[in-house]
Parts: structure tokens; sequence; C-alpha cells
DNA sequence: CTGAAAGCGCTTACAG
DNA sequence: CTGAAAGCGCTTACAG
């Protein structure tokens, strides 16, 4: 491979002034830099950026943990994060844990040798036994998509999923909704926290038998969830899923027990996946700026490493929006006239 | 941060004794190794990577450009390929292109500094016209997912994309169907020259009329092209759609025709994408063997880099599978027989 | 504006 | 089985 050193030979300097044109650092005259750069396109000459590395001590590389890479969600945050990274002539080495704690551990052991700038976990539940591994780490980290127990450690970006929930109840308040319940996968807390303090404050109460965990986070698991909702009590007019793949099989449970949406039930979502546009009703879903949030970690962490310091040990919560579709209705059964 | 030096201070011997206990290689008496371990552990030393990659020319990382991670084909894609990386203590350095040339032109000039030991790129046509750039790279470099115009020059890991359209119009032709159109996006054209061989071969033929490009490769783009389709023939008794997508707009438009599916119209898709099995009726389509393929074309890439020479230039084809679910059955709108 | 020196933290032969 | 030397390809002060 061509090095520093060949290029300076030709154009009859030192390394270090074909050093100086290259980063377009140090004065160099017009004349030598034109020198240096013909023998650079002459030769083909790209600097080794691990040489580089070594000598200035960072990568230009960042490291970025998520669960898997196969939910929007996640998928949103990952090009989010490339997005800035890119801007800022930075790389992304990305790490998905897949529900595998050891992967993981191992993986943050490569991290932690060096070879990334700054470090971004977002959401990562399979990482929070391992995350005091980085406590003595040498370069900044920060968390994101964070709902619950984040370590005070660390500077987080997330979203105030509290009021996602409680914007949830407040329009179902607002749509007359009294009997209402829940279905939750069991990291939603404070979502569901939220949605029952918007019936608290109405002097309405969503008590604890209302609160269905699904079995799982999939449809099938909403189904489930929304049968057994329906069943404990049948006069219900309005549940919110907690997940929008919960709120999908409630949509399948509501039709299979025949009552129509958002006529006789309806139905609210969360996270305002693309698909559930598609879903028939369309969804009434609440909003979560992934793209923001992720963009916000990033910047907070390039931050910090342009003034190679720590960054400062914040909590910033970004807010949720409610998305009204189709799957949300007055309470009382009430057909929407079609004509304005 | 603490170097290879203090740690063989600490232990009493030199640096490349630590070297070698740390690497395992060369000969250490098993009293020095113990000494130098302990050192390790009470000073809580790493190695530096950058310093290693630096010394051995190899960075033990690998690339990989996709289009985008949004879409659950490349999702897969990504995860098989870091599944095969971490099996070989490899990273992953991930680029999504997202349509953007110019930003895929910029990181591949990134990669090829260097930073890489091996490059994958999937499906990539943003990055199809600076392809040459990487005819001179010192690394190995490989495509996969590939549907049309693989540039030669690459070893090749995809899907037998003729066949799986094949395997559609087979399935179509042994339930009876004889007439039956085409939603195409433009870049399928393998996959719907399989399927047009499935009748060809029984002296049928399928027209060119008979395939109708999708406006877009979304369910409003099927929906659309199906429309067309059905609007131009009427008597059509299936159709095949060359992507999931556009088979659950097919759906919608079959639907919105009062055609019920697959009594009156059967439709096939293609890629067997999660989603598919949620539609209803459940979408036959053709399941694509993505993981495996991202595997073996990063084990192909691992295996060069062991021999440290140049993969052999092949293409390698993966079978793709046709999976029967409810949106297809015989010609004639017979009802199925519930029980068996 | 340009050049000689030292160093980043490791590994690779090669002596002993 | 262990150590002294050279080198990987850059950058960072510092002279001139």
């Amino acid at each position: 491979m061509v090095t520093m050193q060949d290029v300076a030979e030709r154009a009859g300097v030192t390394k270090q002034t074909v050093s100086n044109v290259i980063r377009g650092r140090g004065a160099v005259s017009t004349a030598t830099a034109a020198r240096v750069r013909a023998a650079v396109e002459e030769l083909g000459y790209t600097p080794n950026l691990v040489a580089r590395s070594l000598a200035t001590g960072a990568t230009r590389t960042v490291g970025l943990f998520v669960p898997t890479v196969t939910h929007s969600f996640y998928a949103d945050i990952v090009e989010a994060v490339e997005d800035v990274l890119d801007e800022n002539g930075y790389h992304l080495l990305l790490c998905t844990t897949r529900l595998d704690g050891e992967r993981a551990k191992r993986h943050l052991a490569g991290l932690t040798s060096r070879s990334v700038d700054a470090l971004l976990i977002a959401g990562d539940r399979d990482l929070i036994d391992h995350l005091p591994l980085l406590s003595e780490a040498s370069f900044p980290v920060a968390l994101c998509a964070w709902e619950t127990e984040a370590p005070d450690r660390f500077p987080v970006v997330t979203i105030d999923y509290e009021r996602a929930g409680y914007l949830a109840g407040r329009h179902l308040r607002e749509l007359g909704h009294e009997r209402v319940a829940v279905l939750a996968s069991p990291d939603h807390a404070p979502r569901v926290a939220g949605f029952r303090r918007a019936f608290t404050a109405d002097g309405l109460a969503v008590p604890d038998d209302a609160v269905h965990l699904a079995p799982a986070p999939t449809p099938a698991g909403g189904f489930a969830a929304a049968n057994a909702a329906l069943a404990a009590d049948p006069g219900l007019t309005a549940l919110f899923a907690s997940h929008d793949v919960l709120a999908l099989g409630a949509l399948e449970a509501a039709r299979a027990a025949g009552r129509s949406v958002p006529h006789d039930l309806s139905i609210v979502g969360h996270d305002d996946n693309p698909e559930v546009g598609l879903a028939r009703p369309a969804l009434t879903s609440v909003a979560i700026p992934r793209r923001e949030m992720a963009r916000e970690a990033v910047e907070l962490l390039l931050r910090a490493l342009s003034r190679s310091g720590t960054p400062a040990n914040s909590i910033q919560l970004l807010r949720p929006e409610l998305v009204v579709r189709e799957s949300t209705g007055p309470v009382g059964g009430r057909r929407a006239d079609p004509a304005g």
C-alpha cells in the first residue's frame, strides 16, 4: 500500500508536510500544497485511518447497541444515529444484542478496548447487568429509549412515556369514555401509569384488574389480552394497548367478538408504527419521536467529544404526540357522519 | 490508560512476554504467565485494539452496506451477518445508503482506508456506480442479495430469483390457473421471467400486457397495479406479485372488487415477509432464505481472509421455497372443504 | 513556511 | 522459555 512517505518523496517534501496538506492544518505554501496534492492523486494515496487513530487517540467511530434491528422502532433509531454520525464524519459500529446477555457483555468488552470514541445504548435491557462495566469507560456513554430504571450514572435521552400514556387516556376521556381497560407489556409501567392518571385526574379510576398483561408482545398476545379484558368487563367502551402490536391483536379480538371499532369499542395504540396506518380501521396511536430522540442522543455524545469532556449527567425527555385516526370515537356508538 | 508496558513492569517481564501471554502464542512458562495474568487483573489492563491493528494490519472489522435497515429483509441480513461475525470475533461497521449515492461513495472511500478487513454489499443499487472504486481494494469484497446486473468482478451470493418466480408460476399452474397477471416492481425482471417460464413450459403464455408495473413498492402501488390488471382482463383467476407489499395491496384490490380470495382470485407474493402471515387470508409467498444467504456471504469473506487471499470469483445461488397459505386455491372458485 | 525527532501501543522476527 | 530491536503509518509539538 502507498504511504504518506511515498507521497512525500514523490512531492519532494517530508511526510509531515503531506500530513499538513491532507488535514488542511498548518501553514503550507500553495505551490507545495499543489505538488503534494498531485502526488496524492498520481499515487492514489489514501491515508491509513488506523495509524491516524493510534496517533490521535480517536477512531471517529461510535458504537451503538440495540436489542434488535428487526423492529421498526430500532431500525429507525439506527438510521437516525447513522445520519448524525455521517454528518459529522463518524462511522457506526453496530451491535444487536438479541436477548443475549453474554453476547452483549462480550461486545461491550471489545468496545472498551479503545476502538470507539463514544457509545450509545438504545433501550437495551440485555445490557442492564453489564452497565457497571462502563463506569470506568474512557469515552462518553449515553442511554436512549430507556423507559424504566435507567442507571443514573449516564446521561439519558428518552421519551416522556408517562405523558404518552396520559395523552392516550386524555383522548379517551375527551371522547367520554369511563369504563376502559389496558393491555400492557410488563415493561410499560410508565405509560400505563400515565394512562391511569388521565382518569384519576377526572375523579375516575382504572382499577388494577382492568390492566391486562399480554402474554407476549405480539398481535396474538394482544388478542388474548383483549379477550380477557372483554370477558372481565363486557361493559368496556375503550382499550389502551401499551404497544401497537397489541392493539393490532385487539382489533382482531373486537372483530371476533362482533364489536365494531370505534362504534362499539375504541382502541388506542402506542408507538405509531408504520403498519398501524394500514390496519383497518387505521389505528389511533401515540407517536413517539424516535428519530429526534436518537439525534439528540448522538449530538449529546458528539458535543461531549468536541469538548473532550464527559457529557452532563442529565435526563432529556422528548414529548410524544397523539395521532388520531379511525379506531377511536365518542362513547355511545354513534356512527360517524361521512359528509363533513 | 494502562498499557502493555505497565503490565510488563508490574509482572517483572518485558512487554512482548505480556503480548505472548495475552495472545496465547509463543512459549511462556506457567509461572510467568500466571504473574502476567495477575498483573493484567490488578491493573485492569485491556489491549489497545487500534495499536494491534496497526501492527497486524487487520482490524477484525467487516463493513456492510445495505440500502436501509427498515425493511425486514435487510434487517434480517444485518443480524445474520452480525451473528457470523460475532462467532468469529469480528465487529460490524454498518452503512445504510438510503438512496443516496453520494453518501454511499463517501463511506466507501472511508472504508477503503484500511479500516475494514472485508466488505459485504447487500443488494445495494445506490452503490452500483461506485463499485469500480472497489476493484483496487486491498481487502476482499462480496455482493449478496443481488437480483440483477451483478458486476462480475466480485463474488456473489444471492437467490435464484428466476426460480423463485418459477415456483410461484408452477404452483398456480398446478392449481389449474391459465389466465394470470403479474404485478411487478421494475427491479424484479428475473422473478417475473421465472414466473412466465412456468407457463410457457406448459404451452401457455403470460403476455407482456399482463405484466403490470406497480407505481411504487408499497401496498398502495400493489393496489393500483392490481386494479389495472383486473380492469385489463376481468377473466383473470390469479395474480403474482413480485413482492409481498404489492400482494398486500392486491388483497385490498380484490376485496374492493368484490372478489373473494382465493375462491375468485388466487394471489401469490414473494419474499415471505413476516407480516404476510398476518394478512387475511394469509398470503402464499415464495420464501427466500435471507439469513442463510447472508451467512454464506460472510463465511465466504472470512474464508478468504483466513487464506489471506482473494475469494473465488464465483456466484452462489440459494434456493427459494414456496410457502402455501390461504391466498391460493384451485381455479374455478370451488370453496375449500373445511373437513379433511 | 518546512523539516527532524519522538511517540501512539502493539506485534513480528530474531537472538540468546 | 525470555528479551532487545525494529517497525506498522500516522500526528504532535518544536526548531529553524
